[in-house]
DNA sequence: CGCCATAGGGTATACGTATACGCATATTAT
DNA sequence: ATAATATGCGTATACGTATACCCTATGGCG
């Protein structure tokens, strides 16, 4: 039973015998012995370890996590554990030579990126990893802008459904807030499903309806509050993200707003929160579950050089009472 | 320039020259050279990585995650980031191997157990871990138990704070809402705590107004609801947890109770969500930011064969509506 | 009965780094 | 001035595995 015996038996090679495997194994478990990773690795050049970049422009807190890509994690993680695949964690603020960092010191067979923040200024950085042949996946708009390989909802529909839900309930006035720049394509997206529902009721969207606002509490009150500001008149609102939609929640509640019948309104991720606010907030959920499986299949399919092209996940209103009428 | 003075040049070994380990790293850069992580291991036998092993008792959508747990990632992650560690990660339900699938295959230096679930049956567990005499933190109860290192909130003084506040606003009779057992350590410390404050103001606890609970809204309401149906009068509530008091207060709202008039509310986390219930909830706030950097800082501190001893972190009272009289 | 194919497993070696050791040259002590 | 030390770097080797290659039995086939 030499070194180069034990190592085909354990790793199913098909040319060991069922009776020497068996044996293998047994004394394996006895001595509690397990394959050093390490020499593995070094050996075969396949680390078996993917590595999830988690970026976001820098925040005040930087402890402080997006809570909608946490729960992705706990997918990606049940995901990776099926395939046989270790997980590397790392959040990274943008400025970070994360583009280098891992490929090269082998310490993973590919990377998964999440994150929101500028669109712009990482682009270069993904750009340098196609050109290092470095594989990867990330989670993001899925129109297409040829950079590596994309798992995403399908924002633009997703933006139709919120639309559809809206103008069936009688709106006719939606505002929409949320970054429509492309920065941050996947707001775009679901700004342009926005409009495509309200030209296909024969509704003009009206630009000055329209509010940039980043993900957060404060980002939707504040942009809630220019829009009552400027006086425009509306009877619902579309809102990016959840904690948008509660922060502009709390703006109509101070304005004597009544939700939903002076103004209905849609988040979008279905947080915790959605369900506690009051009134409880309709949102459109996303599939978490199934984008964690998609990107690492995606990935490991990008890995073993078998064709992966770009997956779009559907997604799903959950109405609640802000938009009961 | 020979290959071990490259090595030790990067690495800031002492013994080369500043002039020899400029040029060196120049010249690094120049070719994107790296060192290969796998190699470095197998011959130094140190990673510089931690793992993260996340566990719970096995949840009927096994990709949910404990938010809680969640929002210490950001601390741990940062906080490895700065001591130049990798984190690995990994979500196991209870009934694996976890104890020994990470150190003897050399993946970690050490490893970090977050998690709730039934502490009797990993006690084992951990005792194996002990032998084998892997490195580990884990975030719990630091009452002793002798087993490893432990990082943790004082839950004891943090029931006595949540009494110490119902008690001073006039409450009387307050119900607690979690597992006592020792199944439980830590809601166990904070209904001592709880126990203490009371006898401290002259107040008798009453064991007929604890009810066992586990951390989950559903468990919550079927507690108080299991209160309410007891008849006992009480004019609060301590929960473990506050998603147990957002199902508290649904049942408690159910009973067409006014919160806090008829019962004051008191829960534990401080979640985002409960900024958002109605009435807002008072809750006590851990400390997730000092808790994963003291989690890595005593994990290294061991890895490194420095003294390293238990840790407890204070806690904060968060008051808001469901205890403002 | 001789031939070849095949299964099963051993031998030798390479993966890229870290470290013990040795050997110059430079520096200080005596 | 000579011996003693320190500094800076090269040589040789080991970490534990995976893989190319080779060798031995065994069985099938004519």
């Amino acid at each position: 039973m030499s070194q180069p015996t034990v190592s085909r038996a354990l790793r199913g090679s098909k040319s060991v015998s069922a009776a020497t495997r068996a044996n293998i194994e047994r004394i394996a478990r006895e001595l509690n012995y397990t394959v050093d990773k390490n020499a593995s690795s070094l050996r075969s050049q396949r680390t078996h370890t993917l590595a999830l970049l988690f970026f976001e422009d820098p925040t005040p807190d930087e402890s402080m996590i997006n809570p909608f890509f946490l729960s992705m994690l706990g997918s990606i993680t049940r995901q990776c554990a099926l395939r046989g695949y270790d997980l590397l964690i790392s959040f990274q603020q943008m400025h970070n030579d994360w583009h280098v960092a891992y490929q090269d010191s082998h310490r993973s067979d590919g990377i998964i990126l999440l994150g929101y923040g500028d669109y712009q200024t990482y682009r270069a950085k993904l750009e340098h990893l196609v050109e290092m042949d470095t594989k990867f996946v990330r989670w993001g708009s899925v129109s297409d802008d040829g950079i590596g390989l994309t798992v995403g909802s399908d924002n633009v529909g997703a933006g139709r459904q919120a639309g559809d839900h809206l103008i069936e309930i009688g709106r006719r006035s939606i505002a929409f807030l949320g970054d429509a720049s492309d920065h941050a394509p996947e707001f775009q997206d679901r700004y342009t499903g926005l409009c495509e529902a309200m030209r296909a009721a024969g509704l003009a969207p009206d630009p000055a309806l329209q509010r940039d606002a980043v993900s957060s509490e404060e980002s939707g009150y504040a942009a809630a509050r220019a829009l009552l500001a400027a006086g425009k008149p509306f009877d619902a609102i579309f809102a990016a993200s959840d904690l948008i939609a509660i922060g502009a929640m709390r703006a109509l509640g101070e304005a004597g707003l009544h939700m939903p019948r002076d103004v209905a309104i849609i988040g979008f991720d279905d947080i915790p929160a959605a369900g506690l606010t009051s009134p409880t907030l309709t949102t459109v959920m996303q599939d978490m579950k199934g984008a964690g499986e998609l990107l690492v299949d995606a990935l490991l399919r990008r890995i073993d050089g078998q064709p992966a092209e770009r997956r779009v996940l559907p997604t799903r209103l959950i109405e609640r009472q802000s938009t009961a009428v």
